[in-house]
DNA sequence: AATGTAGGCCAACGCGTGTTGACTTTCCAG
DNA sequence: CTGGAAAGTCAACACGCGTTGGCCTACATT
């Protein structure tokens, strides 16, 4: 029922509208927000009918969840010398942000999560999910918990004024210029004093 | 014409509803962002119908660009020290963060910046305007320019993750923790290498 | 007491939204 | 061929929004 007699290869045509209504959804989310965001709007993107939309995801707000499984892709951190972790992690973040424009995760996430509840509650999932331990690994433990959130700050950072507030400041800066001047900031923040 | 004879104390009674909308303006913006945030809902809260916000204030977006007239009171930093200068910064963004509870402007500029183009346009402004003026005071005149977005990125990720986040790794740091792990590496940012 | 004006309320408008259900088309299995 | 399910369209709904204009009320000046 509902399916043929085999359906190994996934029934095709539906799985083909239901990432390209998701493609579109992420566009917009990154680009306007939740709240800004109409499902007509992404229906159109994917050239589609808004009704469609609702058949494969029920609300807006399940789309809006089914956006929002990210994955930072946190290097580990064992191996690596203590005095160049800061320097991993920065370079690692501006990969992430930079490395494929397509991929609006990142922006997706940050800027619904200062206006709505949901993204926020997946922030910190995804904070004590995959930042903590990751952190947890290169860190002596007792300290690991407390230094973990004033890192995130920094990262955090760095991407709220250049990626989503676009400050000139922040953007005229290349790469490397960053990585100069943030890294040893967030080792001194790694480092007991 | 539209006034009295002498209008020396200001026609009273229009100045406290006034004040009274704009005081629940910042709230409800600084709690729910500008699309969120009703203008039946601003009117109810400062006890009065929607028409009148209407009648002091032309239209929403007018009435959010009053909302964000913000001095960061940013001190002199032209007198202390080199290296406490980031101790100095750090110190007084908590104060002005967490000082006055009843004051939402900051809270209403962040929240907002990140969904709205006028309040990142504001944002922007604030920045060139104060942020920028007050390091060149402390630093050397062309690292400044370098520097001083690092420094903002660093500060408002602060402001971002235990203000509008509220991520409890951070939530949980006392002031002094705070200020402890994160004026050290501010100050590394601000020293040349 | 008369009156003009500022402050305030009420009802309605047009619009865009999320969401629904009935209808049509495509397409593959028997 | 032919059915029937899957994929997609269309029109409409109920609702809340920003915004408007007409009306009432208080009150200070004459």
């Amino acid at each position: 029922m509902t399916q043929g007699t085999k359906t190994s290869t996934t029934d095709r045509r539906s799985d083909r509208t239901k990432a390209a209504i998701l493609r579109a959804a992420r566009e917009r989310f990154a680009a306007q927000g939740y709240e800004r965001t109409t499902i007509r709007a992404v229906a159109s993107d994917a050239g589609i009918d808004a009704s469609m939309v609702m058949r494969y995801f029920g609300n807006k707000a399940q789309l809006f969840d089914a956006t929002l499984a990210i994955d930072l892709r946190l290097p580990d951190l064992t191996g690596i010398p203590a005095d160049e972790v800061a320097e991993a992690l920065v370079r690692h973040f501006l990969e992430r942000w930079e490395g494929d424009p397509a991929d609006d995760a990142l922006l997706v996430l940050l800027r619904s999560a200062v206006t709505n509840e949901q993204a926020a509650a997946r922030m910190h999932e995804i904070f004590a999910a995959q930042v903590n331990p990751a952190l947890a690994a290169a860190l002596p433990p007792e300290l690991a918990a407390r230094r973990a959130g004033l890192v995130s700050a920094q990262l955090l950072g760095l991407g709220l004024t250049r990626y989503l507030l676009r400050l000139p400041a922040v953007t005229t800066l290349t790469p490397d210029e960053i990585e100069s001047g943030l890294a040893p900031a967030i080792q001194a923040t790694l480092d007991p004093n």
